[in-house]
DNA sequence: TTTACTGCAAATAATTTGCAAAACT
DNA sequence: AGTTTTGCAAATTATTTGCAGTAAA
């Protein structure tokens, strides 16, 4: 059973109703190596079959993190980008030139988020957080 | 001379200059404790004296960004924050409850910084960063 | 058949821009 | 005086919402 499925099955379990439209975002985004904006979707379904409206989009997206399939963040200019909860704790290395968005996984993390709960009393979320820089690419330019 | 002092001299050494209204932005957002957007700084500046256009604001914070005296993010919900770059290296522990912005320094960010250079080429900028959580006083509730 | 879901178009919200008037240096 | 900067209002961009029609269950 792939990722898409495990969420379809798991959100008719709980009594929500399995349109085309949203088996077609929810595997958009669950094949998304990357974080990704409603309007990527938009785009990226249109190749496929015929448009679907971008409000169903955003609201299948939005549907999809109040139920916990769907983190959501504000990384680059003004677009918020959702991506499904697949991964274990990475960080999202952002590139400020070229707005990849790369994961990775680092060991530090663990340390970290101790060391921000003793000091702090701050209970992060690891699962997904950001760091802004310049990726290998781009510092050759 | 004062933090904003600093920032108004070396402007004004690149040949730009300074209004009342350049003046009071980078006063309050020299002095504010946390990333403060455009519509905080309009309503901060209010009370004071009278208003100065939203649109100036956004201009004045762009400008200082792009002469290297702020920085930007993206960090809630559809809205830029701004901050000028007085501290170190620091994280910012964003609470996803109350908003407020915690700023930490963490002995890690170096020992991060490599890992991230050596494993992946990205060169992060760790002045800023931003991690999403719960702060010490909404887990009790 | 029922009522949740979609499409459309209009509404919002944050930010940007063009241009004439105002004001630093 | 000359050019940069501001204010205003209109334009843009991302996202949300109301409502009538459509379709899962």
């Amino acid at each position: 059973m792939s990722h898409s499925d495990t969420i379809i099955a798991e959100l008719r379990k709980r009594g929500y109703r399995i349109t085309p439209q949203r088996e077609m975002i929810i595997g958009a985004i669950a094949h998304s190596p990357k974080h990704i904006t409603a309007e990527e979707i938009a785009v990226h379904l249109q190749e496929h079959t015929h448009a679907i409206n971008i409000a169903t989009i955003y609201r299948t997206l939005d549907w999809l993190w109040q139920e916990g399939f769907a983190c959501r963040n504000d990384l680059s200019e003004g677009k918020t980008v959702y991506a499904t909860l697949l991964h274990g704790p990475h960080v999202h290395l952002v590139c400020r030139k070229c707005n990849q968005v790369i994961d990775a996984d680092i060991g530090v993390l663990s340390t970290l988020g101790n060391k921000l709960r003793e000091k702090y009393g701050f209970d992060p979320n690891l699962d997904h957080f950001s760091i802004f820089g310049v990726c290998s690419e781009c510092q050759d330019q």
